[in-house]
RNA sequence: GGCCCCUUCGUCUAGCGGUCUAGGACACCGCCCUUUCACGGCGGCGACACGGGUUCGAGUCCCGUAGGGGUCACCA
């Protein structure tokens, strides 16, 4: 049975490449009827928790990763929140000082630093020379007669070599003398992040830890605390990290300002800037962000078009297969079809996938997930407005994200801008365009019915009449009923607008052209 | 700097010694379709980091070099 967990800490929100690892987490567990957990690691963080915590929970419920056991849902190993396991891990530290692969280290904070800088200066590197350890009581008492508190200490092997068994990696050999004895409880007690997080996998049972690689350099002294309390060792497989876009450096949520400078990246920001402007969604600067998952949701994304985006990064099936649905990522995925090489980030390939598969549902899908934001928007009233059906099924593929329905507002209110450039282009430099368009307003006026079909036959015979290709009057149409010169078909545009409409919008652009 | 990891088109990747004049996808560029835009179709551009081995034969195995990256907290 495969266990396994994805322990993120409440920091108030789910980055991108955190969702990559939880995914990968997630779908090995689930494939072979395992379980996936929750755990969150708030050993430091402390006040808040709940708060922070909830964009990470909502942000993985969106996405439609579900925990079998963890926070809110909880489970036999109860409680899923490392900074109530205290009791657990003082105890492990306690048996570790007892059978002697840790000790208490009296060293002082700026004793450390000078140490540290010394050795720099001597243009070597620092190595702790456990100097200030204390392996009695009596040395204990006299370190403690000077006033000193002691943190303590793994005392790591000094010969043999660290082997680690890494299912994307192979062996990976580390030689044990150059590993630093690392603090494992503070001055304080309080246990630190290593040792919890391996008291804890034990705990749970955890059978794989499945992460990103930056952690493989901390996997020998976890080795070390594992084998010394007697606790087997979990498979472990370190996945590559998610890159920056058109760089290798690890993506960093704080260097926001720098993928900016990417025009794919800013691209991306912009498009969801102008979705959230319009659909006055409050966004948070900090959250607001392609490195973070409430991007995609807030700006509609279709989730598993995300996740099939992020399963590319870094794993394939054959090279050939790029398109999975949820259920497929399940039986299909393998660990050691996992890439070592870093991948990068890219925000078109991502929303290649979003396009593909925003067009892929069903109509009605594609309605429900517009709908709440033609109606934040101001666009309609409800999701049962019937032009809004219209309007999305007319648009097809030309909506990428749902929020892209801001584009064709001048489907539902008169107040729209003119592009420009079109204006000038179809309206203003044609030489019969405005003649031709008061011809048009005229005949339409006269019209008896008014849909797509009638629409083609008059605008047809309009042509006709004058003599004229479609073409020499249907742009200046376009653009006096939409402002816009490009949009989907012309006459199903017209026949949503309604003669009335179309008729008053014309008129309205004769005296914009008749006025400059 | 020490330790560790990584290295095929701009990007994501296929490739597990011969079928590689290196395949697919995104992007880009043409052409076609077309009332615009988008979609779609067809085509094009474009990569094995370098140097040594091993082998009849290396993108594929070994060694080295270079480059990139991660990590070195009383953070997680």
């Amino acid at each position: 049975m495969i266990r396994t967990r994805f322990a993120p800490s409440p920091t108030g929100y789910l980055h991108i490449g955190g969702v990559r690892t939880a995914l990968f987490n997630w779908l090995l567990a689930k494939q072979s009827g395992g379980q996936f957990i929750l755990r969150i690691d708030d050993t430091d963080a402390g006040r808040n928790v709940a708060e922070a915590l909830q964009p990470i929970l909502e942000g993985f419920k969106w996405l439609g990763i579900d925990w079998d056991e963890g926070p809110e849902v909880g489970g036999p190993s109860e409680p899923y929140y490392q900074s109530q396991r205290i009791e657990g891990h003082k105890a492990a530290v306690a048996k570790l000082l007892e059978s002697g692969h840790a000790y208490r280290d009296y060293a002082l904070p700026e004793e450390l630093k000078a140490e540290r800088e010394a050795a720099e200066k001597r243009g070597e590197r620092f190595f702790y020379d456990r100097r200030w350890m204390a392996e009695t009581d009596e040395q204990a008492s006299v370190y403690e007669a000077e006033g000193r508190q002691a943190t303590i200490r793994l005392k790591m092997p000094r010969e043999g070599d660290c082997v680690i068994e890494d299912l994307v990696r192979g062996t990976v050999t580390v030689a044990w003398e150059t590993e630093q004895d690392h603090v494992i409880a503070r001055t304080d007690g309080s246990p630190l992040y290593h040792l919890a997080s391996v008291i804890d996998d034990h705990d749970f049972g955890i059978t794989h830890v499945v992460r990103a690689e930056e952690h493989l350099p901390n996997t020998p002294r976890q080795i070390f605390i594992l084998e010394s309390l007697g606790y087997p060792r979990p498979k472990y497989a370190h996945l590559p990290y998610v890159a920056e876009p058109g760089g290798t450096a690890k993506l960093s949520k704080r260097k926001l300002s720098k993928y900016l400078k990417n025009k794919d990246f800013s691209n991306l920001l912009d498009h969801g800037a102008r979705i959230a402007d319009r659909c006055k969604i409050t966004t948070d600067a900090d959250t607001f962000n392609p490195v973070i998952v409430d991007f995609y949701r807030e700006i509609g994304f279709t989730a598993d078009a995300l996740l099939n985006y992020l399963l590319l990064l870094g794993w394939s099936l054959d090279g050939e297969r790029e398109k999975f649905t949820v259920e497929e990522m399940k039986e299909l995925f393998t660990l050691d079809r996992v890439t070592k090489a870093p991948a990068s980030f890219d925000p078109q390939k991502l929303m290649a996938f979003q396009a593909d598969h925003f067009a892929t549902l069903p109509t009605g899908d594609r309605l429900q997930a517009v709908a709440p934001f033609a109606i934040a928007a101001g666009l309609v009233e409800s999701s049962d407005d019937p032009t809004l059906a219209t309007v999305v099924a007319a648009a097809g593929d030309r909506l990428k994200v749902a929020g892209d329905i801001i584009d064709f507002g001048y489907c539902f209110h008169d107040e729209f801008e003119y592009e420009s450039k079109a204006f000038e282009k179809r309206i203003r430099k044609p030489e019969q365009a405005t003649e031709l368009l008061a011809g048009f307003r005229d005949v339409v006026q006269s019209a008896d019915s008014f849909d797509a079909a009638d629409a083609e036959t008059l605008l047809k015979s309009f042509c006709e009449s004058k003599e004229i290709k479609i073409g020499q009057i249907i742009h200046a149409v376009r653009v006096a009923v939409t402002g816009t010169a490009a949009g989907f078909g012309m006459f199903e545009t017209l026949a949503i607008l309604g003669k009335e409409r179309v008729v008053q919008r014309i008129e309205k652009t004769l005296q914009k052209a008749a006025d400059a």
